[in-house]
RNA sequence: GCCGCCAUCGUCUAGUGGCCUAGGACACAUGAUUCUCAUUCAUGAAAUCACGGGUUCAAAUCCCGUUGGCGGUACCA
């Protein structure tokens, strides 16, 4: 049987972070068998749409490398859904009032249908069904048939979607005979919560997922991420690129119980996508990434084997290494927590070594003179290497400190040293 | 209220009757490496498998009930 799904999100804003997983579930569900993946926008609510959110969900998708081979828009086929409203009016399977189309439930026997998912049963009792809407007043349809006109007519199967359809079964299902066709294949995902175990929403921090894109996530780590939010791959691997999903993805392994949205595990496997990367790979990210950026020039290539493994985000870059690019902000407090007497004499006497080096100057070369001077001082290296450290960054963590004063360079390291001489030990 | 689903460390989970005195990952703690931070490595703490009954020689695994959580109960999706 030909495989075919699609992601159907309505226009109702951002492109929610907890949907990235129903599109990557239905995406892989179609790319393993080689099927199709369409996307398809549910705007039959004319109240509710948000300008925008179409494109934001088109930009997502691509982001993320979810590539969808056609895209659909219901309200292009509002005639095709009155036609088929029409037609159960027609055969007496519906009924028309205040304006609106309303199907007649068969209030006998259950509804039972078997969910791909774990393959559970669903098992429904028809007698607690009532008649309902399927055509509204402004003459678009409501989601039910919508689902059941465009997945027989666009040929899905099978259904991926959110769990709270599961109530919706037996509408869905007594649609589809009606009209005499198949009923599709079902596969009801489980929800997606945020930690205290309502809802995720925005007060959990999650956001849009286009906001992750602008937070330094990659599209890598976040359909990781997401895809292990409900589902194991039988090889036990965690990390896992979009190919490899494809290749162990399974709808029948997908979990049954709700899983809560964890930022800390997310950030700790963008981290580890981040330390994986080739150094130009990152360079070419951190570059786009960084467009506009005031303090970042060509330089950044040189810096990036050194950040590599200390970032989590691209974001993390910025304060990480502005030091580097622009003349760093200096507080005295920081230099107290560095125990060395006469700091400035010492640094005084550092500026004599660094100026009698060799130029340019190799970050090699400085570990060997500045271990040596700081047993002629009578200090520990820690504490000297610190000094320099806060002297020339303004700050007590940096990436390796010899690299940055290297790339840095001699003239902005020795104006930055002395600027802190005179400017807080007052040594002249 | 009614209908439906779910229930293993804080979190994501492995586990489909014996291999489980429950394994891995994140987070956490300690130690090693180290110029700071991070990385890496080692070690540790962390789950009476929600609870109560069954079934069985044997149950985290099967059955029933209870409790809890979540979803649905719209001319929203």
């Amino acid at each position: 049987m030909k495989v075919r799904t699609r992601f159907a999100p309505s226009p109702t804003g951002l492109m929610h972070i907890g949907s990235v997983r129903t599109a990557l579930y239905a995406y892989l569900t179609a790319k393993k068998s080689t099927g199709e993946f369409w996307l398809r926008i549910e705007d039959t609510d004319r109240k509710r749409l948000v300008e925008g959110s179409v494109e934001d969900i088109v930009s997502t998708l691509r982001w993320l490398g979810l590539n969808y081979d056609q895209l659909v828009t219901q309200s292009d086929r509002k005639d095709t859904y009155q036609k088929y409203a029409r037609q159960l009016v027609d055969e007496g399977q519906a009924y028309e009032k205040d304006g609106a189309i309303w199907f007649k439930m068969d209030l006998g026997g259950k509804t039972v249908v078997t969910d791909l998912v774990g393959e559970r049963v669903f098992t429904f009792e028809n007698k607690n069904q009532k008649d309902f809407v399927v055509l509204k007043s402004d003459g678009y349809p409501t989601y039910h048939l919508a689902h059941v006109v465009d997945d027989h007519l666009d040929e899905m199967s099978p259904i991926i979607r959110a769990p709270e359809w599961i109530s919706s079964l037996p509408k869905h299902v007594q649609l589809f005979e009606a009209f005499k066709w198949q009923i599709p294949q079902y596969a009801h995902l489980t929800m997606i919560l945020g930690s205290d175990r309502s809802k995720l929403s925005k007060r959990h921090g999650a956001k849009g997922a286009s906001e992750y894109s602008r937070e330094g996530f990659l599209p890598e780590a976040i359909l990781n991420y997401m895809a292990l939010l409900g589902w194991t791959p039988k090889s036990g691997k965690e990390i896992l690129s979009l190919d490899e999903m494809v290749a162990e993805f399974d709808l029948k392994d997908t979990h049954l119980s709700n899983a809560i949205f964890d930022t800390v595990k997310l950030e700790w496997m963008n981290g580890e996508y981040i330390r994986q990367m080739s150094d130009a790979e990152l360079t070419k990210r951190l570059r786009e990434f960084l467009i506009g950026h005031p303090s970042i020039t060509l330089k950044i290539g040189s810096v990036v084997p050194l950040i590599k493994e200390r970032i989590k985000k691209l974001t993390d870059f910025i304060p990480l290494t502005y030091f580097i690019f622009e003349e760093p902000e200096y507080d005295i407090e920081i230099f107290k927590k560095i125990k060395i007497e006469a700091q400035g004499a010492v640094l005084k006497t550092i500026v004599g070594k660094l100026e009698s080096m060799e130029k340019p100057w190799k970050a090699d070369n400085f570990e060997e003179i500045f271990r040596n001077l700081a047993k002629e001082l009578n200090i520990p290296v820690r504490e000297m290497f610190q000094l320099i450290r806060v002297a020339v960054s303004g700050q007590l963590v940096t990436p390796p400190l010899f690299e940055t004063i290297e790339l840095i360079g001699d003239r902005n390291v020795l104006q930055r040293i002395k600027f802190v001489i005179t400017k807080y030990f007052s040594v002249v």
